[in-house]
DNA sequence: CTGAATCCCTTTTGATACTG
DNA sequence: CAGTATCAAAAGGGATTCAG
């Protein structure tokens, strides 16, 4: 692309606040797991489907990405209540991006757990 | 790709580990910047198009990206120090990711700043 | 120039309890 | 079920100082 001009992140551009957002483990995960369902998930559904997410934590993700209206929130008046998450137009490009971040991790785990192994090694000798 | 059945995110996974390093802005940017050069860089170099970024997150992300093999780090012994951050072959797969991510925010920030508005409107009606 | 080390404050997170 | 509220613990970030 370039030969020799790295991009650079101006402070002051509104990108970097969505980058703020997307920049957390629980809002990528959200985001994997609605990418890959093929209907809107509950809030307990998501939070099966992400290990060790509190509850506290997650709903924090599920409403900075409806803020930022990546996914939607749906509330059924029933009792007891349903509320169900689906991604948006929006949130779909998004998603199929952190989900092949979340798919590289897994199929890269094993080099990169070597890597930092060898790295923290030589500490002990 | 599934019908009814969104992925899950195992918490004892290592490729949670991964993520864990992933998903940070200034790790984010280092990566998206290193990609987008096409020679290595100093860390002032690298400290200079992120702006924002301090000099304690930013050597905090190159080391960890260094040591999860992600990025090589190159020190010249002269007078002054030079030392020289390049993306891995490893590094260059994530890279791209990450470039993607925010190409994407900054082509959607509208969309997205938008919808930020109309969220946060109500609160003052 | 490229850091490491320290202090200090803010933010985030976890655990727990409570509510419609 | 799907949250909110609260408190304590932990992590993150800025500013400054020092060093090879």
């Amino acid at each position: 692309m370039d030969t020799d001009l790295p991009q650079t992140y101006a402070s002051g551009c509104p990108s970097r606040t969505v980058v703020d957002v997307l920049a957390n483990k629980w809002v990528l995960y959200v985001l994997s797991v609605l990418n890959s369902s093929a209907r809107p998930l509950r809030f307990t559904e998501l939070r099966r489907h992400i290990e060790g997410v509190t509850q506290k934590s997650l709903t924090q993700a599920l409403r900075n990405l409806e803020r930022d209206g990546l996914i939607s929130r749906t509330v059924y008046p029933t009792i007891p209540p349903r509320v169900e998450y689906a991604r948006t137009d929006l949130g779909a490009d998004i998603g199929r991006l952190t989900a092949e971040i979340a798919d590289w991790s897994r199929s890269n785990a094993r080099r990169i757990l070597a890597a930092r192994a060898t790295y923290d090694a030589p500490e002990s000798a």
